[in-house]
RNA sequence: GGACAGGUGGCAGAGUGGCUGAAUGCGCCGGUCUUGAAAACCGGAGAGGGGGCAACUCCUCCGUGGGUUCGAAUCCCACCCUGUCCGCCA
């Protein structure tokens, strides 16, 4: 959520910043109505104040005997008049919440202005796509032809955009995991957390999923939880409501949890195989982070995300993504693609973001600065560290040989039982 | 799921209708003392919001939401959560 008070202040940058993203606001209109919160809650509060200094009288002439029947009459008139109004302001402040809620961030100057995806820019590529002199398999038939996934039996448990692995998939799917828990905690001092993969509403719009991405949330209806689609929602909520000490900051988790999406809208195209499903495994960094420093700390975490995938040997590329492409919640964005040698796609498998201060004003999350003074808003930073299935897809078929054989990377052997290849 | 107990400031813990936004202790910050530290002593210190150039001032917040009252941390109702015991269970 943004900054009602900053919008006030400067109501034609963040104007400007929305038309970037494509959306057209109506500020006058916002500020309108914030007017007239501030007009109401004014008025009520001075109502108010009539009432408390009066009621404070009436408790002394009480004591000393004296008669405050038509005392407390004028009061409670006064008083019921102040409760009117404090209502039609609450009522007044909540739909302005409501479409304060349903406004993305403002991307920071920095990020590349454009409509969509074509105005992405690559800024990084590393390795080569493998090149062995074979026709490379897609990884549905690849894996399909090793055992190792069984695409049908998940259809028939849970319908399309599910699977089932089986075998040395599995045992890939955990070493993957392992590893990258491993590296970030070892390597880089991460926190490994484990959540819940269920969380309340509230911890839902403190992420920014609800209230305007509900289609892509499963939801228990009779529990009222929601289904995590990301380990963000839970990591980044650790925190909700709470004062952190400046001398903490940044605090970096990770996690690893499956993730649940419907992708409503998404059938059809790019579906096939594992690219695109409904539960899949992912690792996810998570940073609260001093609001001074959050471009360098984006860097740092996308650091982190491409020194797994240069361990795992596969060939990547980084987008720098403009403004009509930043997800909902982020203010700058980079995606990290590998390639897929057998369907010839690059494929995302991590997105590395700072939300400046959008999620911690809907969380509640701030720091005490060292000196003393008024709590701030921290920054939050996250990314997929990464996430499993494109990762599989990428390593099996990039490590495809001509006999069917699949070769497993040097940094996932010790994580499979010194294992150095699948099939054959 | 049933019974009982309880939810107050960073923590512990008073407070059961009126200068209580909240005693006290610990912790924390500043100062005095000390070569330095500790101890002792003095002082400071919750959050959000409105108004004012400012000194300052006002409103709200004692799990959440309603209600009673001139006035609620204190009384009433509902809900949530925690603890203990019982039941059930991986």
């Amino acid at each position: 959520m943004i900054d009602i008070a900053a919008l006030r202040a400067d109501p034609a940058s963040f104007e400007d910043a929305w038309n970037k993203r494509g959306l057209s606001v109506d500020v006058t209109a916002l500020l309108a109505l914030d007017e007239e919160v501030r007009h109401l809650k004014a008025e009520s509060e001075s109502l108010r104040n009539q009432v408390n200094v009066a009621s404070r009288e009436i408790g002394e002439v009480a004591r000393s005997g004296g008669d405050v029947a038509a005392a407390k009459q004028r009061v409670r008139e006064i008083g019921d008049r102040a409760k009117e109004l404090a209502r039609s302001c609450t009522e007044q402040e909540e739909v302005l919440t409501n479409q304060l809620l349903e406004l993305p961030n403002p991307c920071l100057a920095t990020v590349p202005a454009g409509a969509d995806a074509s105005a992405n820019a690559v800024v990084a590529t590393w390795g080569e796509p493998p090149r062995l002199d074979i026709v490379y398999k897609p990884h549905w038939d690849l894996a399909t032809d090793l055992g190792i996934l069984d695409l049908e039996r998940g259809a028939k448990l849970s319908g399309s955009g599910f699977v089932v692995l089986r075998g040395d998939g599995p045992r890939l799917v955990r070493a993957l995991l392992t590893f990258f828990l491993d590296h970030l905690t070892r390597q880089h001092g991460y926190t490994e957390v484990m959540v819940p993969h269920l969380v309340q509403p509230s911890v839902m719009r403190g992420t920014g999923q609800l209230p305007k991405f509900q289609a892509e949330l499963y939801h228990c209806e009779r529990d009222d939880l929601y289904l995590i689609p990301t380990a963000e929602v839970p990591v980044t909520n650790l925190h909700a409501g709470e004062i952190l000490s400046e001398a903490d900051l940044p605090r970096r988790y990770c996690a690893y949890t499956p993730c649940f999406r419907r992708e409503a809208g998404a059938a059809g195209v790019g579906t096939r195989g594992m690219t695109r499903v409904h539960q899949f495994d992912k690792v996810e960094m998570v940073w609260l982070a001093h609001p001074d420093r959050t471009e360098q700390d984006l860097a740092a975490l996308r650091g982190h995300a491409e020194e797994m995938l240069q361990a795992l040997g596969l060939h990547y590329r980084v987008l720098d993504l403009c403004t009509g492409d930043t997800g909902f919640s982020a203010a700058h964005t980079y995606d990290l693609e590998v390639w897929s040698p057998g369907t010839g796609q690059w494929l995302e498998v991590s997105s590395c973001s700072t939300f400046t201060d959008f999620q911690a004003r809907r969380a509640g999350i701030r720091y005490r600065p060292a000196g003393g003074g008024k709590p701030r808003l921290i920054h939050t930073l996250n990314g997929s560290g990464l996430a499993i299935p494109r990762c599989f897809i990428s390593l099996l078929e990039t490590y495809q040989q001509a006999d069917g054989r699949v070769i497993i990377p040097e940094v996932l052997r010790p994580y499979m039982g010194g294992q150095e290849s699948i099939g054959g």
